[in-house]
DNA sequence: TACCTGAGTTGACGGCGTCACATGAGTGCG
DNA sequence: CGCACTCATGTGACGCCGTCAACTCAGGTA
């Protein structure tokens, strides 16, 4: 088998490099020749492993997605946090991948939502980020202020991505925003809840 | 003048033909080639107009600010709407361009943020903007609840152009949220307002 | 008319993704 | 032990790309 375990090897390799060569340049330093040479391969060698370039950074993006759904697991199973911190940690974890990482943010939305790899580790996230909204709103809200408290902290991640929260006309920062958006949705519930 | 003329044509001409290239078939798909080409100039003649190929997409991006200003400008003038209507009709807007012509939405915030002339018409929107939220929320707390409005739009436009909010996980559409958001924000003020 | 200015064309360069083919080391079988 | 085979990897080539420099040539000027 130390054949295979080379290939494997060789592999990782490449996704690492690539995934340093996205963080340090951006997607237009990601070249398979950089990714070969920083491996210590060719620049053929990565149609080896993988069908082209495209399937590369595809792979990257749903590594990332697992792993933030990972990170947002931990903060739903935290029984220390209450149901506000535990929202407010999952929005702040979205958004940190973008301060962190942001062409790496880029690279997860804007890989095709119909891979089913991708797909499946976008889902995985989703329901950890379901079951912290229900855990606020009741399950049977869940479904819509989830999608609209994920929206909004994708936005917030994009617009500081973008630079167009820094602009001094804007002086909000995104943890301001996310517990504006909380406390809103939160009020709103509360609202109903009297009514009703 | 004729030179002059012709040549301002020639400007205008490549500009549309990048916008309708971009438009038909994404980033990938506007080459200065092909951009020439469709303008009826040759592969060089672009250089003459714009420093670069940045400088020509920065071009379509400041046009696209400028054209949503004003349709937002047109919101916030429309004497018979209400305040909740101009506000949710101003965060459609953004999501329609999303929708209408997503490449151009994407170059939109790709446009690096420090160019002055996309710096100043993305503020021209900003302005328009503030003013409609100011009047649902009043002066002193519209630039906090624009900023959230602005990222909650801008997330619903990404989620939707991703393809992340059309999986039948979330049955919720763009228009659904926007007004959930703005009733959000409404009752969470009115509660400021009444405990105040 | 003769000059000149500047928009437009064209050839060339390096870099890119990708493919077809060559190579050579590991592997299983006799 | 040796041989054939397999497959990861290396390499040359192709057609694209953005960009630049040199050239052409029509419009405007003196």
């Amino acid at each position: 088998m130390r054949r295979t375990e080379a290939a494997a090897a060789t592999r990782s390799a490449l996704v690492r490099a690539a995934s340093e060569l996205l963080d340090e340049g951006g997607p237009g330093a990601v070249t398979l020749r950089a990714v070969g040479a920083r491996a210590g391969v060719s620049r053929g060698a990565p149609y080896g492993h993988f069908e082209n370039k495209e399937h590369l950074l595809t792979e990257i993006a749903v590594d990332a997605w697992n792993s933030l759904a990972d990170e947002v697991e931990r903060l739903r199973a935290d029984p220390e946090a209450t149901p506000s911190a535990r929202l407010e940690g999952a929005l702040l974890a979205l958004i940190g991948v973008g301060r962190r990482q942001p062409h790496l943010y880029a690279l997860m939305f804007s890989t095709p939502a119909d891979d089913p790899e991708a797909a499946g580790a976008a889902g995985r996230l989703q329901d950890q980020f379901l079951a912290i909204v229900a855990g606020l709103v009741g399950e049977s809200d869940a479904l819509r202020y989830g999608a609209l408290l994920m929206s909004s902290a994708h936005g917030i991640a994009g617009l500081e991505l973008s630079g167009h929260l820094a602009r001094e006309k804007w002086k909000v920062g995104g943890e301001q925003l996310v517990r504006m958006q909380v406390d809103a949705i939160r009020s709103g519930v509360e609202d109903v809840d009297a009514r009703g």
